[in-house]
DNA sequence: TCTAAACTTGACCATTTTAGTCAGGTATGT
DNA sequence: ACATACCTGACTAAAATGGTCAAGTTTAGA
């Protein structure tokens, strides 16, 4: 199981995009600025949002990214999956129809891992990135 | 955040041990055989938790490793504890009284991971090694 | 039309972590 | 005495992480 700073920066540069992109679009030149990572990795991860239509892009002078939808409407689940940061955390091999690590039956922890991922990923699904925008909304003044 | 085989392993072979530790001590090779695990990273995950109270050990001919209180009283985050397997999510740097990557004010997803370790936590708190023997037990026939 | 700003793509890489292996012990029941 | 089993620490191959670097393409605006 991986929560690695891809996940964190992605979370980071959406609501950075969020509170910005009202206006005109946002480049990663600002974002990066603000937010403190490079540009270059920057560019790697909104890459793939773009690719999840997570947010759209303008090129040119004055062109940047915007969210495409509200922020509402991001889940993180939806931002974690755009770049692969995975809540997986069972690696047992499904060889064929047995269980894990060859055997004939799953091994014991199986159903703890699916249960886990479950409880992980609910707590992604509730939250999205308007609740993230209202959570830190006295940092902005 | 971290959640690898190690920690799997840990889990499996103290399910294993609470199985078959009720007669004799059950030995690293055995557990190695029956759920197929090496033998040597075995024995350097019975040696942190042997520090961390969970197991006892016996040695010479017959000897092994029993657990050292009730699979009820061994919660799953007593192991990942034990073994080094941290539930932590947020990198941050904490840099003197600032916030996130030397500024001023803690990064936007900062309160995020802090729930979400609340979260896994409390999840982990909850089981214990009893709980896993009840859900696996149709399969112990 | 020129050019700089900004997006796009893909290769590359240093460091760290993971998941072990290996080699040599020490203790003890039979 | 000797086989079994625990114990310890050094070592390492492979993968993941967290980027950098190079070489573009596109387009707004002067």
């Amino acid at each position: 199981m991986k929560l690695t700073s891809k996940g964190r920066y992605a979370v980071m540069a959406l609501v950075d995009l969020a509170r910005f992109d009202a206006i005109n679009p946002v480049s990663l030149r600002d974002i990066s600025l603000r937010q403190g990572i490079s540009l270059d990795y920057l560019e790697q991860i909104f890459s793939k949002l773009k690719k999840n239509q997570i947010v759209k892009s303008t090129r040119g002078t004055q062109g940047g990214y915007v969210l495409s939808k509200k922020p509402n409407e991001i889940k993180l689940t939806n931002i974690f999956n755009a770049v692969d940061e995975k809540v997986k955390t069972v690696q047992c091999k499904k060889e064929s129809k047995k269980g894990c690590n060859g055997k004939a039956t799953k091994c014991v922890t199986h159903n703890l891992w699916d249960e886990l991922e479950t409880h992980i990923n609910s707590f992604f699904e509730k939250k999205s990135l308007e609740d993230l925008l209202k959570n830190n909304s006295e940092r902005f003044n």
